[in-house]
RNA sequence: GGCGCCAUGGCCAAGUGGUAAGGCAAAGGUCUGCAACACCUCUAUCACCAGUUCGAAUCUGGUUGGCGCCU
């Protein structure tokens, strides 16, 4: 099987940094699974890493996206698979850096998304769950896939949603899908890195990194945006950093407020991440404290574990 | 020194005799086309001591701490 790297881990633990030296190291280029850095112009609240700062190294699924395209985990694994393929041709090892757990899990389960560009169905949906509430949708739901009716609970309304479209589309319950997709194997020889550090200092790192967000201008970045008419209801500005950032230029919420906001969603959004990778089997752990900070002892620690694979 | 007010989990905060609402933070989890999304679970014996009472966070007395006013 085709070697596939995936350096994973919560958001600003370091991973873009790490991810240089390995591709240097190793000769590979880099995939970023990350869905709001495939936007062009969302920069500095994404955190995106700068031409500089890839000294060279081939970098995918970054400012490839206007703002206004949508963007899902459909288009990501077509685009990534894409990429993988370019990178193999090129004689290099792929490696996927970028923190969305599931986007990651897609590529290397090749996990089944077949292409469905219909979005009535959604959009009634939604307008039937604004009416008549999610506990009316979630009872449709178990007259025609009982088995998703039970795992999803009746407050979340978006997977509710998207069983009943699913079911809608390709006329089998969604339940089913997912069991058959559960069941498979990588279809990589993969080795899965989640670089990680003490959760305090991970906080400590983002409340900071929020600080110097600001600082490096996020605010103009999000009104030159919102300028070109890209609102809230588009999917790049769902991101943390930019849909607080348009609350306060809505005058809806203060700076302070939204700077504070910024840190929470982000912290949150950290801990959320480090529960997806938890349940991801066969994972390496890197704690950096075990390693001194040191992301030399860090790289020999990576490339023994790939050599005894 | 005197008078008055206050004291509930990390923070905010209900409850004023019947066995501790809620929100936030923290922690844990779910996730198969919006995933930087959406959703779920979960945390106290009420400053301390003594008393009244079948029963007190809730009443009484005292102690400690805080706030305000007065001399």
């Amino acid at each position: 099987m085709d070697k596939l790297i995936i350096l994973t881990g919560p958001t600003a633990v370091g991973k873009s940094d790490l991810s240089i030296s390995l591709a240097k190291r190793i000769g590979g280029e880099i995939i970023s699974a990350d869905s709001i850095q495939v936007y062009k112009g969302l920069d500095i609240g994404s955190a995106k890493i700068t031409k500089k700062e890839m000294h060279g190294v081939n970098h995918y699924l970054i400012d490839v996206l206007d703002p206004k395209e949508d963007f899902n985990i459909y288009i990501f694994k077509e685009m990534a698979k894409e990429a993988i393929d370019k990178i193999y041709s090129n004689g290099k090892i792929p490696i996927i850096v970028g923190g969305t757990g599931f986007y990651i899990q897609s590529v290397i389960y090749d996990i089944d998304f077949e292409k469905e560009d219909n979005s009535t169905i959604r959009k009634e949906l939604e307008e039937i769950a604004d009416k008549k509430g999610s506990e009316y949708l979630h009872n449709k739901l178990k007259e025609i896939d009982e088995t998703s009716a039970m795992k999803i609970h009746p407050n979340n309304i978006k997977r509710i949603i998207r069983a009943i479209e699913f079911y809608k589309l390709n006329n089998r319950p969604i339940s089913e899908h997912n069991e058959t997709e559960r069941d498979k194997e990588p279809v990589y020889d993969v080795n899965y890195f989640v670089l990680n550090d003490k959760r305090e200092l991970l906080y400590e790192r983002i409340n900071k990194r929020v600080d110097i967000m600001i600082e490096q201008g996020l605010v103009d970045e999000v009104k030159n945006l919102m300028e070109q008419g890209i609102d809230e209801s588009y999917n790049s500005m769902q991101g943390i950093g930019y849909k607080e950032i348009v609350s306060y230029l809505n005058g809806k919420i203060s700076l302070e407020q939204a700077v504070e906001d910024i840190k929470k969603n982000t912290r949150h959004f950290a801990k959320r991440q480090l529960t997806w990778f938890r349940r991801e089997k066969d994972v390496k752990w890197i704690e950096k404290y075990e390693f001194n900070y040191d992301n030399e002892r860090i790289l020999s620690y990576m490339t023994e574990v790939m050599n005894n694979d």
